[in-house]
RNA sequence: GCGGUUGUGGCGAAGUGGUUAACGCAUCGGAUUGUGGUUCCGACAUUCGAGGGUUCGAUUCCCUUCAGCCGCCCCA
């Protein structure tokens, strides 16, 4: 029998995790530079605290949970998003009622969705998100996007763009969504089938078609813009104007819909331009969620957040051969000769480590040459050899790998010697 | 959930209905009895994703299944 990993998951092996922590590195100390707290919520939750927030006709909820039900006979999902469970635990732990309001929250960890797999689409992924919870100002809807350029910038991206949007409030998008459904209802029969699914879940879909753009009734659709009621229209132009005055560029697109119910008013997503990138573009996404608090039994509180999958992160600076440089893996490396000189080693290694040296020795029982070729491959910077002479004489022979050069140290002096060299 | 495509050693990659499954990289050993990144020599897949079938015989043909990749729906 072999085994493997189920579909759409993936082991991240360590040639791949230190760059997994060069991002998170990235994210906590951006995170820290805007005052954003780290939360850690469960990887799953009643099941109906999705079906209430992310909406019970999306695709998320209708075929993409991992719902299961516990011996309690509880109904229960691993989390296919971070929002809901952040506000849940915004309401539960009564944080509007916290001093520092807008309370300012991160998190990262992996959501689940049962997708079919393609590149940068997982069944497992880990997603970094923020959520700013209790302020309207639409200052802080550019300070979250901002906090996203910002990661981004760090690692090294410059193909990326933002698209926005407005989704208006909830009377503004009703008014428009009814609009939409007059406008295609009596031709949908002209229209692909997933359009006429979309006028009954979604009709803003229906204006993205791939099939169907260049039906005329496209172009004389009602759009969202000329449906956003003062209020929002006023408040989408404070927005278009701090990022105006943070220097932060984006591109209208009046057909960004986000797949989620729970989201109104500004509407966000972070696409890579890069060529050589698969079908799916989007970095990151985000928005406004006024009414969410209260939907999950709480008091009305503002809220805006974003998501961001690392996993695509790191296919993006892929993409723009970018990458993090890997620093050397080891002070010094121990090469012994027979048992008595191993046996030393293995003490004077245990020393070093305790007085803060990175060092390694071999465990396979090869020859001088084979634990030579070890101590260049981990790129140590001082070898230490060990042979019967040595062990005699209670001194070592170190090496400097970088020039070459070699001396004998006593026992009592070695630690510091090398932290002399390593200087 | 739908469509296309691929699956050979640690990695990359040839190959054929027939008895020894190329090659390259990496690894290990030796040339050099105690010193790395070069060179030369040697070793390294009872096995070709898994299961079943056809056949005297299959890694090569057929079926099923699993997985990867690309795309659709949708999304991070």
């Amino acid at each position: 029998m072999n085994f493997k990993v189920p579909r759409g998951t993936q082991d991240i092996l360590p040639s791949e995790s230190w760059k997994w922590q060069q991002v998170e590195s990235i994210i906590r100390e951006v995170c820290d530079m805007y005052r954003y707290k780290e939360i850690r919520t469960p990887i799953f939750e009643q099941t109906e605290v999705f079906l209430r927030t992310v909406g019970d006709t999306t695709d998320i909820v209708t075929k993409e949970m991992y719902t299961f039900t516990d011996r309690g006979n509880r109904s229960m999902t691993l989390r296919p998003e971070g929002t809901a469970p952040v506000v849940r635990s915004f309401v539960e732990n009564k944080m509007f009622g916290y001093p520092d309001q807008p309370v300012k929250l991160y998190y990262q960890g992996p959501m689940f969705r049962y997708e079919r797999q393609q590149a940068g689409r997982y069944r497992q992924f880990v997603q970094f998100g923020v959520e700013a919870i209790g302020s309207a100002d639409p200052a802080i809807d550019v300070e979250v996007i901002s906090l996203a350029m910002e990661v981004y910038k760090r690692a090294g991206l410059k193909d990326i763009k933002l698209v926005l949007n407005s989704l208006g409030d909830i009377e503004s998008r009703n008014a428009h969504k009814n609009a939409l459904v007059a406008h295609f209802t009596p031709s949908i029969g002209e229209f692909c089938k997933d359009c006429q699914s979309r006028l009954e879940k979604n009709p803003l879909r229906i204006l993205d078609c791939k099939v169907d753009h260049k039906n005329p009734l496209m172009a004389t659709a009602p759009s969202l813009t000329d449906y956003l009621n003062e209020e929002s229209k006023t408040y989408f132009d404070q927005v278009k104007s701090y990022l105006d005055d943070v220097g932060i560029g984006y591109e209208l697109d009046p057909n960004l819909v986000r797949g989620l119910d729970y989201y109104n008013h500004t509407a966000f997503e972070i696409m890579s331009t890069s060529d050589g990138f698969g079908a799916i573009t989007t970095l990151c996404g985000g928005g406004r969620y006024n009414g969410l608090a209260e939907e999950l039994g709480g008091p009305a509180a503002p809220g805006i957040g974003f998501g961001m999958s690392i996993e695509r992160l790191l296919l993006a600076m892929d993409a723009e051969g970018k990458s993090f440089k890997q620093e050397s893996e080891l002070d010094v490396y121990i090469v012994t000769l027979d048992t008595p000189a191993h046996r030393k080693g293995f003490k004077l290694l245990n020393e070093f480590r305790s007085a803060g040296i990175r060092a390694d020795m071999d465990y396979m029982d090869r020859k001088m040459k084979a634990q030579m070729k070890s101590a260049d491959r981990f790129n140590a910077k001082l070898v230490i050899v060990i042979g019967e002479d040595e062990v005699n004489g209670n001194v070592v022979q170190l090496k400097n790998m970088g020039d070459g050069s070699q001396e004998q140290v006593s026992d009592e002096n070695i630690i510091e010697t090398i932290k002399e060299q390593l200087k």
